[in-house]
Parts: structure tokens; sequence; C-alpha cells
DNA sequence: ACTAACCATGGACCATTGTCAATGGTTTTG
DNA sequence: CAAAACCATTGACAATGGTCCATGGTTAGT
């Protein structure tokens, strides 16, 4: 399919597919039977556009997006790299969820507290405690 | 304590928190009692600071984070649009969060693939497919 | 007292992730 | 056929979230 067709399949601009194939997120080739220079996607791409937005969800970077694919799409050696890079994004993902988990509660905890004491203010959610658990030693240097 | 405390209670640089007060995330007095223009922060700062960590692990801009902060520390009316907000940050939140797990399993997918079949590449992969379900259209003219 | 370490302010600078506009060619369709 | 709609490429522009630097004042340790 061409272009037009991918962004609207995939719900993304023209602009933003062609910025991710400079950005070797995504391929395309060109009819080699035609004489234009139109690029033609694969049926995938709209896929892979999809998977990008759920990785872009996940916090990583355009960067690390592309090596996800290089690494989906690999043929070659290089395993090792390969789960190591795989090991670190499944840490890293996995702490945003967290994060987004115990900010998820926080969201809700104050829509119920605003819904209690509406012109209140909500001065007693001071208790709700986000609950760490990392860093915070107590003193200065 | 002073913005050096604060800044390794919390694990961020000096600068990053000057951003956040400029942009209102945070605030700051002056001791009454010194005749420096040094800045005190409330103990509580390195919590706040926390929340903002966690709220943009899930995916909200500075200007939402700090109007969260304002619903929070609210004590006027208003209580409709704080309400709407809420809600609209707790669909986005949970949809982010939705689309990470996602993208985390297939993280998890690719990696046991890799591991399965080092040399072989994981073209088989293929079968792994997310589950979408959207409409609409971008337009870019 | 002197120096290292700290602080404030302002503005320049940076990477990331796109978006837009100009220009010129191609295809589709009424 | 002629216009509308589509496509490619290039490069400028923009918003976001910081970071760094220069300058100058303050505090703390030796």
């Amino acid at each position: 399919m061409r272009i037009g067709e991918l962004a609207k399949r995939a719900d993304v601009s023209r602009d933003t597919i062609r910025f991710y194939e400079r950005h070797g997120l995504i391929r395309s080739d060109v009819d080699p039977k035609a004489d234009n220079s139109y690029r033609i996607y694969a049926e995938d791409a709209v896929l892979t556009l999809e998977v990008i937005r759920d990785a872009q969800a996940a916090g990583l970077s355009i960067a690390e997006i592309t090596v996800f694919m290089g690494q989906f799409m690999a043929q070659d050696g290089e395993t090792h790299d390969a789960q190591q890079f795989l090991e670190d994004r499944i840490t890293e993902v996995t702490t945003r969820i967290t994060a987004s988990t115990r900010f998820l509660d926080m969201l809700r905890q104050t829509k119920a507290a605003l819904a209690r004491a509406p012109q209140d203010g909500l001065r007693e959610m001071s208790k709700a405690k986000p609950d760490t658990g990392k860093k915070g030693q107590g003193s200065d240097t």
C-alpha cells in the first residue's frame, strides 16, 4: 500500500511515517515496475505502527524502538546483546508500570477525596502516601 | 532544607528543581531571618518530587502535573473542572498502562523466542500479534 | 582569613519527537 | 484533459523537558 493508506489505517500522519522511516523504524520499497518514486509499504506496517505506539506508551524512545525492531527482525547473531537489551527494557518498563499504577491510585484517591469534600478542599489527603521504598536516606550527605 | 539537600534526597538535579519551581510544580520560601536569597524547601518537597516522577512515568506533562498539584492542594471550588480533569487523567493513564503491559508481553515473548532459537532468528515470532482496535484517521494536509 | 562548596538568576543551548510549508512530480477522476 | 488528490524531499519551525554556563553573592571548614 502507499503512504496515505497506511497513514489512515494506522491513524498517524504521513509525516510521522516518514519521520519514523528516516529513523529506521519502518521500511518501504519502491515499486520496481512503476517509474514513480512512490514508496510501497507491506501489510504488516500497520501492525508495526501499532507496536511503535505501544512501545512509546511504555516509555521507549525512537532510538530504542529502532533497536527493538532490529532485534525483532534479526536473523543473525548478536544474541547476547539482544538478550541484554531486552532484559533491560523489561526491567525499565516494569518499573514504569509500577510507578504509573502508583500514580493512578493517587489520582483515584484524589478524585474520591474531592467527591467526598467538595468545598472543603482535601487537606486530609495528606495522609495518602506513595510508598516508594527506594531512596530517601534520612539525612544530608 | 536548602536546594542541595533536597536534590540529594529526591535524587534530581538542582537545575531540575528550579525548572519545576519556575513551572509552578513545587514551592519554596526564603528564610525571613536570613539575609541571603537562599530558598527553603519543606520536608514534603521530597515526597512531591517522588510524585512528580511517578506522574511523569505515567505520561503526564509538566503542565498537567502542575494542574494536578494545584488540585491536590486546592481549597477553593472548581470542583467540577477538577473532577473532570482527574477523570480524564485516569482514563489516559489506564490506557497507557494497558499499552505498556501489551508491549511488555511482547518484549518477553521476543526474549523467549530469542533464547529458543538463537542463531535462527525469530521469524516464527510473526505470529505474536497485538490487539488494538481504533478508528479514525490522521490528516496531513 | 581563605578557600571550597553552596546558592540565585538569567539566558543560551540541547535532544527528542514530531509538524508544516515549499517545490515539483504522479495519479485519479469528473 | 484538467483539476483534485496524492506523493517525495528538503529544511524550517515548534513544544517539551531539561542541562549548562556565566556572574556574583553566601556559608562552612581548616
